[in-house]
DNA sequence: CTTAATTGGTGATAATATGTCACCGACGAT
DNA sequence: ATCGTCGGTGACATATTATCACCAATTAAG
C-alpha cells in the first residue's frame, strides 16, 4: 500500500450521511496515526480534493470533484448517454432507475430516476452498492471477467436482511442461474421493502462498466412483473453499451437470446 | 512537496484538449521518472481516478469523479443552486453565463449556460481560467483575501491578446478599480472575440468560492451594455451567495452599492 | 527484413519522505 | 479546576520512494 493509496482511501470514508469528518476522526476510521493523517489530508486540501471549513476545521470534499467530473464527461459523456436510457426505463417501470458504474474496486450509483409513484424505493446516489446485497453487485459479479471477480467474491459479505446471500457457494449458484438469464434479481435482500433487477453495461473490451437497474417497492413485485421488467432493464443496458460505442460480447448476446426464449 | 501532491499533480495534465496520456507522456510532461510516475498511476487506477484503456494502455480519467462529484452534490448542492441563476442570467443579457469554482489553487467552470443567439461565445466546462485574462480570474483576485490572492499574483503572466495584463502593477490597478465597481471586466483578453463581466460569489466566512460571468460576442459589447449586464451579473452572483445560506461581506455590500449609484 | 526509436513496464539501490510518539494550547463538559 | 477531547506540531528511526539501467513489444523508417 503506497502512501497515494492511503491518502486516497482517506476520502473512502465520506458518505451520505457522513459529508464532513474532522482530523482525529479520520485518524480513527483509517487507522492512520493523527499526524501522517494530517499531512495527507493537507496534500487533499491542496489539490482541492477536500476543503476546509474555516471555523469547524472540519473537512468536506472538495470542488475539484466538480471540475475533473465535467472533464471526464466531457471526454466520455457517460452520464449524458445513460441518462436518457435510465429515464426510459424509469417511465417503462414506474420504478426507480438507477445506473451504477465499477470505479476503484467499489460499484456505485451516478445516476438515480426516482420512481414517479407515491410510494417509491429510493436509492443514494453516490452510494456504494454491496456486491452480494443488490441486483447490481450481482450482476457486476456475474458478467465480469472472473479475473476481477474474485477479489470481490472473497470479501466479507454482510448480511443485510434474513435472505441476503453470504456464502459464497449460494452466491455463485446465482450467478450461474443470472448468466442463463441475462440479468440478475435481488428481492429483499438489501433493503427489507425492495426488489430490483440490473442487467450489464459492456465497454469497448467486453468488460463490465457497470449496471443498469430498477429498484422497485417489493410488496408490487410478481415474477410475471419480474418477467416484464427484466426485458426492459436488458434493453436499456444494451442500448446503454451501444452508445458508449461498444459491442455486447458475444457470450452475453446468447445469454440473453435464451433468456428472451424463456420469457416468450 | 509530498507524495500525494505529485500524485495529485499528475490529473492536472488532463484537459479538453488532453483527455488520454500515456505513461511516457506523463513522465515528459511532469518532469517525475516514469517509473515513480507508474506506481503513483496505479495507485490512481487503484482508486478509480484513472482509468487504464485495455489496449492503448493510455490513461485518462476514472469513474470514482462521478461518484464524489455526486456525493459532494448532496452534502452541498452548489451546481443545483447555481444552475438557476445562470439560467436567468443567460436569459436576461442573451449571452453565453457561466460560473467558476475556485478549488486546488484554480479557478475553473463548472457550470456554462450557452447563449441563445447564433453567434456565441463558447466556454469550455472543467477549463482553467486564468487569473490575469480573464474576468473571472480578475473577479477572485480582486475580491479574494489579499494572503490568498498574493499567491497567484506572483505567476508568470501569459500574454494572450495584445490586451492582456501581465504586469503586476497593472492588474493591481485594475483590482482596486473592480473593487470599487463590484465586478470585473476583460475585454478581448483571454481570446480576441469575447468580452467578459464577473461578480464574485462568497461563501460563509466572507471568502470567495467562485464567480458568475458572462462570456459576450466582444463586437456586441458597448459601454452602456456593460453597466446593464453588470447588474445583472452582480445581482446573481448574490443570489447564490444567498442561496448557499452565506452573506455577502460588508465590504462587498458598500462596493456593490456604490456601484449601483454610478450606474444609476 | 533490418534498424532505430518509440512504447509500457521491471528491479536494485541510495536518498528521502513517512510512521510513530510525545507534546502543545484551546475548547467543553463535569 | 480537572478531565477528555479537539486540531496541530516537531523530531527521530525507518520504511517508501527516486533514480538508474534494463527489458520486451510496437511502430516507422530504411
Amino acid at each position: 500500500m503506497t502512501t497515494v493509496d492511503k491518502a486516497l482511501s482517506l476520502l473512502d470514508h465520506f458518505s451520505h450521511e457522513q459529508t464532513d469528518i474532522g482530523l482525529s476522526e479520520f485518524a480513527r476510521l483509517s487507522g492512520f496515526d493523527k499526524s501522517a493523517a494530517l499531512r495527507m489530508l493537507s496534500a487533499l486540501v491542496r489539490a482541492g480534493f477536500l476543503e476546509q471549513d474555516a471555523q469547524s476545521r472540519r473537512y468536506r470534499l472538495g470542488g475539484s470533484f466538480l471540475r475533473f467530473a465535467r472533464l471526464r464527461e466531457n471526454a466520455f459523456p457517460i452520464t449524458d448517454l445513460v441518462r436518457p436510457m435510465a429515464q426510459r426505463l424509469n417511465e417503462e417501470t414506474q420504478e426507480t432507475a438507477h445506473v451504477s458504474l465499477y470505479a476503484g474496486g467499489r460499484l456505485s450509483t451516478i445516476i438515480v430516476i426516482d420512481s414517479p409513484r407515491v410510494i417509491r424505493a429510493h436509492v443514494d446516489p453516490g452510494m456504494n452498492l454491496p456486491f452480494n446485497a443488490t441486483a447490481s453487485g450481482l450482476c457486476w459479479l456475474a458478467f465480469s471477467d472472473p479475473s476481477l471477480s474474485e477479489r470481490h467474491l472473497n470479501e466479507d459479505f454482510a448480511q443485510y436482511q434474513p435472505g441476503t446471500l453470504t456464502e459464497r457457494s449460494a452466491i455463485e449458484a446465482n450467478l450461474k442461474r443470472f448468466r442463463e438469464l441475462g440479468f440478475s434479481v435481488a428481492e429483499r435482500s438489501f433493503d427489507d421493502d425492495v426488489s430490483s433487477i440490473a442487467a450489464p453495461i459492456f465497454g469497448g473490451q467486453g468488460e463490465v462498466w457497470g449496471c443498469m437497474s430498477v429498484a422497485c417497492v417489493a410488496a408490487r413485485v410478481t415474477p410475471q412483473l419480474i418477467r416484464e421488467y427484466s426485458q426492459h432493464v436488458m434493453d436499456a443496458a444494451q442500448g446503454v453499451t451501444q452508445a458508449l460505442g461498444a459491442s455486447v460480447p458475444s457470450h452475453y448476446r446468447q445469454a440473453s437470446a435464451a433468456a428472451q426464449g424463456v420469457v416468450a
